[in-house]
DNA sequence: TATCTAATTGATAATCCTTTTCAATTAGAT
DNA sequence: ATCTAATTGAAAAGGATTATCAATTAGATA
């Protein structure tokens, strides 16, 4: 399910959080992008168009989608604290090491390998955390040309 | 292949790193703890048996364990900064959200998933994270009693 | 529409966590 | 035993995140 700014603004307000400009030009900013972003990449982003935004109002506002479980962090290897919109709990990701490019993938079999693996070690599994990093198409080409 | 204190003793060396009572001391601490350890948490152990060990010093030698590739960081929901000893290219992990026991599975099966999800998004795999969180077999028990 | 009130905001200070600096110490070569 | 460069601890510096607080504002109410 593609998360929207519709979709966005009906959470924030069954949550009873006003919608204001920052917010939503801070939640704006975290869909339109396809890669994944840090606070401090935002506040940078944001602040070309909108000067007046403050830094701990990106952060505030992401804590606000992360509460309502509409955030996802990624955890490269260089990075822990950059995200995309998403629900949180099922990491799918793609992630290229050459243009950060993210790209979310469905897994079938996931569901079946979490079952035998708890029924093997007796542990209730009620989360996981799935990522591939590398190369994408355009970055391999890229990477073949130079 | 497990890791052990030799072992690490003799990865040092051949990179030409000294072997202190400092390290030797951090290195044991990580190698012997089951559950994974900030490195906060590594500095206040190692204190109490041995108090003038500097916090700086935990830091360096557990970015000395990365470098070599000894070193294996995980990322809970909580806390991206807690270590285990082991190879981190791959990571396979159960962690326990209870007692933050980590234990390690073997997953003969990812490698044809990584192959077949490769030749879908023409994506050129490097790398993978993969941690379950949930509880381990004796935490579920007292879950259940209490 | 005007008014009201509590939530929200930006700026700044405070609070982490981590790295750097530097003089003193020490491992390991000779 | 001596030497030298690596390593150390303490403290300062740096960076990221959170808390504080007066001013502003969204949304409810009349």
């Amino acid at each position: 399910m593609k998360i929207t700014e519709t979709g966005i603004k009906t959470a924030l307000r069954q949550h009873g959080y006003k919608l204001t400009r920052q917010r939503l030009s801070v939640i704006n900013a975290v869909i339109s992008s396809k890669d994944s972003l840090t606070p401090a990449d935002l506040y940078n982003r944001l602040n070309r168009h909108y000067p007046d935004i403050g830094l701990a109002t990106v952060y505030r506002t992401l804590r606000l989608l992360d509460e309502m479980g509409l955030l996802c962090k990624l955890h490269t290897s260089s990075d822990c604290n950059s995200c995309t919109i998403g629900a949180p709990d099922r990491h799918h990701h793609l992630i290229c090491s050459g243009c950060g490019k993210v790209i979310d993938f469905s897994c079938r079999s996931m569901a079946e390998f979490e079952t035998s693996l708890a029924k093997e070690t007796g542990f209730e599994i009620k989360d996981h955390l799935l990522e591939f990093t590398g190369y994408c198409q355009s970055c391999r080409i890229d990477h073949m040309q130079s």
